[in-house]
DNA sequence: TAGATTGTTAATCGATTAACAATC
DNA sequence: TAGATTGTTAATCGATTAACAATC
């Protein structure tokens, strides 16, 4: 029924719900697509197209209330669902990734911690008491986990995920480099790849001081 | 002169580089736009063109040689200049950058760290001992850093960023929500917003959840 | 009502894909 | 030489931008 949304749509909408929180706390109540798009870097006709791709949220003459707008792209976004998430690695990645965001208004609840390193095992990390990897199957099979957040190095992923997969898993936020959407179809993965992030960044340094 | 190269692509090489490290790890020594298309999930004709950005790095009738083209497009990101960078903020995510990712290999050095935090001061990281924030000024002054990394909160760049720029630093390399390139339209940034990439999975979730 | 700004259709632009001649 | 595969041009597809009628 409703036509596909691109991804580049899909992508761009964590960025509005950002600025319209913003713009909600400073206490603005309507904007214009014009005033949207400046912010955004982008153009007034995009922020139309965007939003529409989802509703008419705008009044015309008149721009698009806030907070409506702010808590509609929230729900689109389904912020307000709250997945069940473990965390596989309490490694320096998996503390920054555990105490650094707050997963509770990003549609994310963290639910445990699983380490294979002794030494990480049994230290809390926001309110959580880190587990042995041993513990991994036991606790899906009684709890209903549907997201594992993947901080650890590619070699230890990939016996992990079939672990994982097996016991039913299929949503994953991977920081490693092991290619899980391509071993299993049927997953939701999102990638972080932050060396790809910092390589980019360089060629683009070196890009902006060449001679034109 | 030469045509410039669309973001699109710019963000693909980094994934080229690694596959056809990974390649080449693996003792392969040839490959066809043909394959490496399947393992970077893209098509034939799109390695072609990509690559023919740059120049024609295969030969007909026999594919492209593995470690000549990895050589190849680590000199076109600019692998191998080494830009001299500092890292704002040894937090739980400086530190995890820090510890992490292996800058010498990805155009980058980290020459110090930075933090407010005065527990934080002192300890070593990577080598390196993490400065007192107070010091930033001077050692800038005193060396030839261009690159900065900055994973600090927010509220806490704002501030730092007129002083970094007054200094002459214009890459960034930013965790932060705060939008730099709005303020200096001059630098280069690459932003890793981590919560819009884990809205975007909680987006991706939901729909494949929906019934069609 | 007049002014402003949306929603939406049409036009443009650019990126991806297809095709094939060149050539190793 | 015949087979394979690139480099490159042309065709297609989709995303962005422009334009304007609808309407608050």
């Amino acid at each position: 029924m409703s036509k596909e949304i691109s991804m580049q749509v899909i992508k761009r909408l964590p960025r509005y719900y950002r600025f319209l929180t913003e713009l909600e706390n400073n206490g603005v109540d309507k904007i214009s697509s014009t005033k949207l798009a400046e912010t955004m870097n982008a153009t007034a006709s995009q922020v139309r197209q965007d939003l529409n791709c989802f509703g008419g949220f705008g009044q015309q003459g008149y721009g698009y209330p806030v907070a409506n707008l702010r808590e509609e792209i929230g729900r689109i976004l389904g912020l307000d669902v709250r997945h069940r998430a473990i965390l596989l690695g309490a490694g320096n990645l998996g503390r920054a990734i555990a105490t650094h965001l707050n997963f509770e208004s990003l549609g994310f609840q963290l639910t445990a911690i699983f380490e294979k390193d002794q030494k990480l095992i049994g230290q809390m990390l926001r309110g959580i008491k880190v587990m042995s990897d041993a513990q991994i199957e036991e606790y899906i099979q009684s709890s209903d986990v549907d997201t594992a957040f993947l901080t650890l190095p590619k070699d230890s992923v990939e016996p992990l995920i079939d672990k994982l997969y097996a016991l039913g898993i299929r949503n994953y936020w991977n920081f490693s480099h092991f290619d899980i959407a391509r071993k299993y179809s049927d997953t939701v993965v999102e990638n972080v790849h932050l060396s790809d992030s910092l390589m980019t960044l360089c060629y683009r340094i070196n890009e902006n001081k060449k001679p034109e």
